[in-house]
RNA sequence: ACGCCCGUAGCUCAGUUGGUUUAGAGCGCCUCCCUUACAAGGAGGAUGUCGGGGGUUCGAGUCCCUCCGGGCGUACCA
């Protein structure tokens, strides 16, 4: 293949041969071997919902650039890849699609069809979110690729579910969860958002059932969801109302005293409320409190159930109308409140579908929406409504269907987070087997250092977080530390189901079938419960011999579950006629991808693990250790933010569970994308930038350089985001319309063009309301093309050069000056960039390698050295200069590789051919491909601080001249005669310096001596007690003028630093070398002055 | 309501444990230059009461308090 480079860099055809031949070539494969330095990273699999975004390639580049690097310091490197089955977010999508196109429900074509459509839907966007990483360079190992529902995933999947569900860690428990009416499925705290919605609060009369005398005639409660009345069980008072009360309003007086100006109005107006409470609301509270003791009953209206009213302090006498109804079914305080008065029982009265249920009476059927208005009707009728106000509520949306949540009372499978008496074995069978309080301490303990330590002795690996440990922890903690139980399953076809079989059976019926049944429960890779109507869960054992004795209950819940996936089918039919069946919900996806970090790595035989024709197999081979033992623990999770609760937590808790370690022991946070708004970006939003667009427009290397550059820290990044404008007329020139100020138009994500007056579709999905659909971009990617741009021009410059370059072993101090000054400033940065990969600032990283390249190459070395490649220059020059040109790029190519690999490998293979020996002092190793080069190292003999002074003195005069240059408006081919007046040290640089500040800065003839006088048409340049004159080019005037500017600013500084010193405290309290350095200053300062005050002089 | 983060040049961001006089970079802007690698380039230049106020200190963009503005998280909302 020609590798010629052509004349225009043109990363599209770049890229796509470079690609084409790391994947022939299998570049990215990870196999175990002898090397004991590893470097592995899990990526946080995205999901096959759809396409990837900005965050994602922020994702993928941060994680490519960590390995690469790795994989270049030599390390055998793994880079997981794969993607995650997102269970509800892609049933969503495929059930959405099914009713817009097909307008069809997941019932009309059944469980199958839908899990087949949604496999297709997923192959799809798999092939597409592959295009897309590997257009970002993505080198992941492609052939160890996983799928969260692929046989190797799925069997560690079950195995993980039978370990915990034997342990007793997962368990079947009626809880109130988030319920999604369309989707019909629990979902997620992280699946939620809260959206303000402008809503109601209704008053309602709850009339007393027998009503004596003295007592009010209603008790009134207040309520944003009326229909839930339906559901009530009781109606709750505050234990002591008055006491209550007063405290409330003590408090509210403290407050008063010590509130601000500003305050203060607020503070008064809520003490006067609650002071008008207390007079008009307290005294007929403290009446139901009595009757609450009295064991009086509502009898609850529409319905006609009595209920009581009971004691219990959530009814706050300061809020609302002192009393709550409670409704344990449908609300979360509600039901804590059963939880503590457990008689009151609950009232389920929704429906799965959002409609009111059987046991709502003639609502039944109604849409919860339809049902509040006519239940409000109703009671409005019955003259049970007291008043409605109109008001704004903060409620919880599904972020899958955009509908409002109804918390639902249900039966769900959930994973036990808290501690558990006597602990949990974690690791079982491997050799880090150790005991946790529970999972979630266990997570805890592993980022505070807290876990014991190996039976070997050695500390058990932490998990740290960068760049900022402290910040990062706390989110960690905070949500950990919550221990709050995590519910697993989903009502949905599209995910792993969960392998139980379960039921209600009489215990006679149980006892009959012990025989066959009691065998199978008894072994190793069956796991079963029985549960006592009271709650009492036992294994079979301890049940079968409770329910032969005295006290067994009529029916029990019995749960089954088989390690093995195979014993489903063989025994199912078994346990069927038993009266149990499969259970019919799906995991939880993060059940899945929580352990990803194991399960990819043939968790829990990798021996065994059934992984795809042509994939890498994860067992052992050729005397190297299988994948799992090689590769597990991993190094190092990259992601954003929010998925430190999402992932970090579940990963770390499920890789000490099943393996008694942790799955990564840093964790990289980086940046979240937002657009010149702020906003976060995001595909659906209209705002989000498909990486593939950026590729297209400015080249893959453009984008990655970029998204390094923009991670510096812990800031998020802004970036503004354009649309290209659809309306421009033929020959007419791109115009790109600024998203962050452009008008929104008529749906989200639609924008007007400002020029056009025309709105234009930013998310494609507006085809059908006839909006012209338009491509978003940011301007902010031409940085990167530019960077590009440099690099291969240079690197064209230095390969016309560099024909037959050869090797031969150069002593680095002998070379010519600016060939020791190059090498020893890539001594320095290759020490920077390496320093800033490890700290987790890309931002520095690139910034390093870019000064290095750009500052120092590019604008003085390459220019320094093009003399020496000019018709008959010395011959032994000219080769050393290539070879050291040469050695440069070589190093200059290794250490951009990771941030802009695909230019760095088209130019490598060149610099390869042109010059197949590279090297100074010693050869550098060689390698075919540039991703499998050795990473530069700071050669010590490089280093030159004497010579890189003396090159910083040359370009501050070099500059100095140019100054001077232009503003006198020296024609740039106009050659110039230089007197230097110095001596000392200045002379003697100056000297070394001269024929290179000559080439620099276009002198013609330079002389240097202590007595030089300058000529009445010189500009005068100073530096420090030095001064140059430049002969033929000045404008009197204009001369006087600069340095009369010059000495004052002189003069300031001088006056700045004298006052300083004169300030006693400051000369006796600073450090002394601080005082001492100020003292120097104002030396140099004053001599300077003197300089400048003489030139003055000297012009009359 | 509480917790965390942020507010530095027109824009996007650096600024390490307080200490080099006059606070940096890139983009954008102004002047000049199509110099045989690169106009996606080169040379030079301008631009900031570091969100406001107060405090600690010899010294504050950096530490503390407070207010204002923006983001995120958690809770509450009967």
């Amino acid at each position: 293949m020609s590798t010629e480079l052509p004349d225009k860099y043109d990363p599209a055809a770049l890229e796509s041969a470079v690609t084409s031949r790391w994947l022939e070539k299998r570049a990215f494969q990870a196999l175990p071997d002898d090397r004991s330095n590893r470097y592995v990273v899990m990526m946080p699999l995205p999901n096959v919902t759809g396409a990837l975004h900005m965050g994602h390639a922020m994702d993928n580049v941060m994680q490519d650039l960590l390995i690469r690097w790795h994989r270049m310091r030599g390390d055998n490197t793994l880079w997981q890849a794969g993607t995650d089955h997102a269970g509800i977010a892609t049933q969503a999508v495929v059930e959405k699609r099914l009713k817009e196109i097909d307008n069809k429900t997941r019932h009309d074509i059944g469980r199958e069809a839908l899990v087949e459509r949604i496999h297709d839907w997923a192959d799809q966007s798999q092939e597409r979110i592959v295009r897309q990483q590997q257009g970002m360079g993505t080198s992941c190992d492609w052939d160890r690729a996983r799928f969260t529902m692929d046989a190797v995933c799925a069997r560690a999947v079950r195995h993980t579910f039978f370990r915990m569900f034997r342990d007793g860690l997962i368990y079947r428990g009626n809880r109130l969860v988030n319920w999604d009416c369309a989707l019909q499925t629990a979902v997620a705290d992280d699946e939620l958002y809260k959206a303000t919605v402008q809503g109601k609060f209704y008053y309602l009369r709850y009339p007393l059932q027998d009503r004596q005398d003295g007592e009010p005639e209603h008790v009134i409660v207040a309520t944003t969801r009326p229909e839930t009345m339906l559901g009530d069980t009781a109606v709750a008072v505050h234990s002591d109302p008055a006491g209550a009360m007063t405290q409330a309003i003590a408090a509210q007086r403290d407050k008063v005293a010590g509130a601000s100006d500003k305050e203060k109005a607020a503070a008064e107006a809520e003490l006067e409320r609650l002071l008008e409470r207390e007079r008009t609301v307290l005294p007929t509270l403290v009446k139901i409190n009595a009757m609450a003791r009295g064991g009086r009953k509502i009898l609850l209206p529409l319905v006609d159930r009595p209920i009581p009213i009971i004691i219990d302090d959530w009814a706050d006498p300061t809020l609302g109308t002192g009393c709550v109804k409670i409704t344990p079914a449908h609300d979360p305080n509600d039901y804590a409140v059963w939880q503590r008065h457990e008689e009151i029982g609950t009232i389920n009265v929704l429906a799965t579908d959002g409609t009111i249920n059987e046991r709502g009476g003639s609502y039944r059927g109604q849409d919860r929406f339809d049902a509040r208005l006519n239940v409000v009707n109703d009671l409005d009728a019955k003259g049970l409504l007291e008043k409605i106000e109109d008001r704004e509520i903060e409620i919880d949306h599904s972020d899958r269907s955009k509908t409002i949540i109804e918390p639902y009372l249900s039966k769900q499978w959930f994973v036990h987070m808290a501690d558990v008496e006597g602990g949990v074995l974690m690791g079982e069978g491997t050799a880090k087997e150790f005991r946790a309080a529970g999972l979630a301490q266990a997570a805890l303990d592993a980022t505070a250092g807290a876990l014991p330590d190996l039976p070997d002795g050695t500390p058990r690996s932490q998990v740290r977080f960068h760049p900022d440990q402290d910040r990062y922890r706390k989110m960690y903690d905070v949500w950990l530390g919550e221990k709050r139980d995590w519910c697993i399953s989903r009502q949905l076809w599209w995910g792993h189901r969960i392998p139980v079989f379960r039921g209600e059976m009489a215990v006679e019926k149980l006892l009959m079938v012990e025989p066959m049944l009691g065998p199978h429960l008894s072994r190793d890779d069956v796991a079963a419960w029985v549960t006592l109507p009271d709650g009492t869960k036992l294994r079979p054992a301890d049940a079968f011999a409770h329910l032969k004795g005295p006290n067994a209950p009529t029916e029990v819940e019995v749960q089954i579950c088989f390690l093995d996936g195979s014993q489903d089918d063989a025994l199912g039919p078994v346990l069927a006629g038993a009266g149990l069946e499969l259970d019919p919900d799906v995991l939880d996806t993060w059940f899945s991808s929580a352990i990803w970090p194991h399960s990819t790595l043939g968790w829990p035989d990798p021996e065994t693990a059934k992984v795809n024709a042509g994939q890498t197999p994860l067992g052992s081979k050729d005397g190297h250790p299988n994948s799992l033992d090689y590769y597990y623990p991993g190094s190092c999770l990259v992601t954003g933010r929010d998925i430190i609760t999402l992932w970090v937590v579940r990963m770390v808790m499920s890789g000490l569970y099943n393996l008694g370690d942790v799955p990564f022991t840093d964790v990289f946070l980086h940046a979240t994308i937002l657009d010149g708004k702020g906003v976060r970006m995001s595909k659906s939003k209209g705002n989000g930038i498909d990486p593939l667009d950026i590729i297209e427009r400015y080249g893959a290397d453009a984008l990655r350089y970029v998204v390094c550059e923009l991670q510096t820290g812990t800031q998020d990044i802004r970036l503004p985001v354009q649309a290209i404008s659809p309306f421009t007329k033929d020959g007419e020139d791109e115009r790109l319309v600024d998203l962050a100020t452009a008008k929104e138009g008529p749906f989200l994500g639609t924008f007007i063009d400002p020029v056009a007056k025309e709105p234009m579709d930013l998310i494609g999905q507006y085809g059908g309301e006839g909006i012209t659909p338009a491509k978003a971009t940011s301007d902010r990617f031409q940085v990167g093309a530019a960077f590009c741009n440099k690099l291969f021009n240079a690197a064209r410059f230095a390969f016309l050069n560099l024909e037959d370059t050869g090797f031969t072993t150069l002593d680095p101090t002998t070379l010519a000056l600016e060939d020791r000054w190059i090498l020893a400033r890539l001594a320095h940065a290759i020490r920077t960039v390496d320093e800033q990969l490890a700290a987790y600032t890309p931002s520095a990283a690139i910034a390093a390698a870019r000064d290095f390249f750009w500052n120092e190459l590019c604008d003085w070395y390459l220019e320094m050295i093009k003399p020496r490649f000019r018709a008959g220059a010395d011959a032994t020059s000219k080769a050393q200069a290539q070879q050291v040109l040469a050695a440069v790029m070589d190093q200059t190519l290794r250490l951009m590789h990771p941030f802009v690999p695909f230019l760095t490998e088209t130019l490598w293979t060149r610099l390869r051919e042109l010059s197949p020996r590279r090297g100074i002092a010693t050869e550098f190793s060689d390698s075919e491909l540039l991703v499998h080069a050795l990473w530069p190292t700071a050669d010590a003999g490089w280093d030159a601080p004497a010579i890189e002074a003396e090159i910083a003195a040359m370009q501050d005069w070099c500059v100095a001249i140019r100054e001077a240059r232009a503003r006198y408006q020296v024609a740039p081919k106009e050659r110039l005669v230089a007197r230097f007046q110095a001596d000392g040290d200045a002379a003697t640089a100056l000297h070394a310096t001269a024929s290179l500040l000559a080439n620099m800065s276009g002198l013609s003839e330079t002389t240097i001596a202590a007595d030089a006088q300058r000529t009445p048409d010189s500009a005068t340049v100073i530096r420090g007690a030095a001064k140059a004159f430049l002969l033929g080019v000045v404008d009197l005037e204009a001369e006087k003028q600069k340095l009369t500017g010059e000495a004052e600013k002189l003069r300031g500084r001088i006056g700045g630093i004298e006052k300083k010193l004169g300030n006693e405290s400051f000369v006796s309290k600073a450090p002394a070398a601080v005082v001492e350095r100020e003292r120097g200053n104002l030396e140099k300062l004053r001599e300077q002055l003197v300089g400048v005050e003489q030139s003055l002089a000297d012009l009359g």
